[in-house]
DNA sequence: CATAAAATATACCAATCGGTATATTTTATG
DNA sequence: CATAAAATATACCGATTGGTATATTTTATG
């Protein structure tokens, strides 16, 4: 019988699930072997059967991680009808970023690991960098349907705001993380929804 | 004679600051005691004979990086004649992030730090957590000062734009430092910009 | 310039690091 | 149910980790 995933798929899946929020806490540098295989239950020789080294496992993890995140917020959008209340999207979804478990452990991934590998690992660097061009992207293709369907101004700077909206959603989950609070992160939040606001005709 | 500094004095300001860079590129956990040696060419004794442990030298040398990243900023400021100049000093200075070598090496280190420790190093994250916070409190003051002197509008929410601005700049140079690009940060810039403008009356 | 104290170097520690070669077990197939 | 292949475990590697006890050197002082 062919069974969807082969015995070493599901170990590489049951890896990368239960590490998940291991390295998206410790980072890359802090989580060593012994963290996954404590974590894991498995042996050297089952991780390594199933990844090249460290490195494999941490990108295969943030890709991992990545994915969750923007699941959840794909998800909300579908429910959004106009293109203001699907960019409100990141708006609510940070708001509870505290409380809902939508996230790994450890915040956002794409922000860890920036950080982190910007200067030390290229290509966990290249992934985050993937990530946040990706996101970009997005923002500014809703933008731009939002202005061909006459809902924002014309002659708006798509690229301008959607980097600024990235810089405050990262920026705001840092100083939420470290200070212990999530209000913190809200204010930020209400001048994101001011900075969509301002987008409307 | 009464020399300023004594010679461990000297050697712990020595430490700090040829281990300044270190911390910042590679992070705590990605900095070994053997990085502090060979950068500094002293002994293990010698270190240890000056700091507690690895992470007494990661917090000097975050508050010796955090001043400084301060001196810029009080420097520039104080050369602005209104409180619009003042804030926008922020703007100016991070347009300039990489070119100038006010900084150290790595970027940020509160991003750095908070990043890093807000899961894993409790000393750490309480000195980012205070340069944040500390941050945020200038800023407000300038707002205050700004509104007593009918610059700004009398019912300007400090806290949100002073949170908002920290977003904004951090959320700014991590971008651009992942993305290699400082012309993402200039253009988070651009709304920071934005919003200091619609502060005034 | 002798001497005590302070600062630095030397030599070592057990533990852990990431990684690998090989043995064992589990799985799929005729 | 035998067998080959795939997956996992065992046992080990040298290098490096953070840290310390002690020896040596440098500094300040009477």
């Amino acid at each position: 019988m062919e069974s969807k995933l082969s015995k070493a798929e599901k170990t590489r899946q049951f890896i990368i699930e239960t590490t998940a929020d291991i390295f998206n806490t410790k980072g890359y540098a802090g989580t060593s072997m012994s963290d996954i295989t404590d974590a894991t239950r498995l042996t050297k020789g089952s991780i390594y059967g199933n990844f090249e080294n460290k490195e494999d496992v941490a990108l295969a993890v943030f890709d991992h991680n990545h994915a969750r995140v923007r699941k959840v917020i794909q998800q909300r959008m579908q429910q959004a009808v106009t293109y203001h209340e699907k960019l409100m999207v990141y708006v609510q979804v940070y708001d509870h970023f505290t409380r809902l478990n939508y996230f790994p452990r450890g915040g956002c991934p794409i922000l860890n690991t920036s950080v982190e590998a910007d200067d030390t690992n290229s290509l966990l660097k290249e992934r985050a960098a993937k990530a946040v061009l990706e996101w970009k992207k997005n923002i500014q293709a809703l933008i731009q349907e939002g202005i061909a369907a006459k809902e924002f101004k014309y002659d708006v700077d798509d690229s301008r705001i959607a980097l600024s909206l990235i810089a405050l959603i990262e920026g705001g989950i840092m100083i939420a993380k470290v200070t212990d609070s999530q209000a913190n992160l809200n204010q930020v939040m209400k001048t994101a929804e001011l900075l969509i606001k301002m987008i409307r005709v």
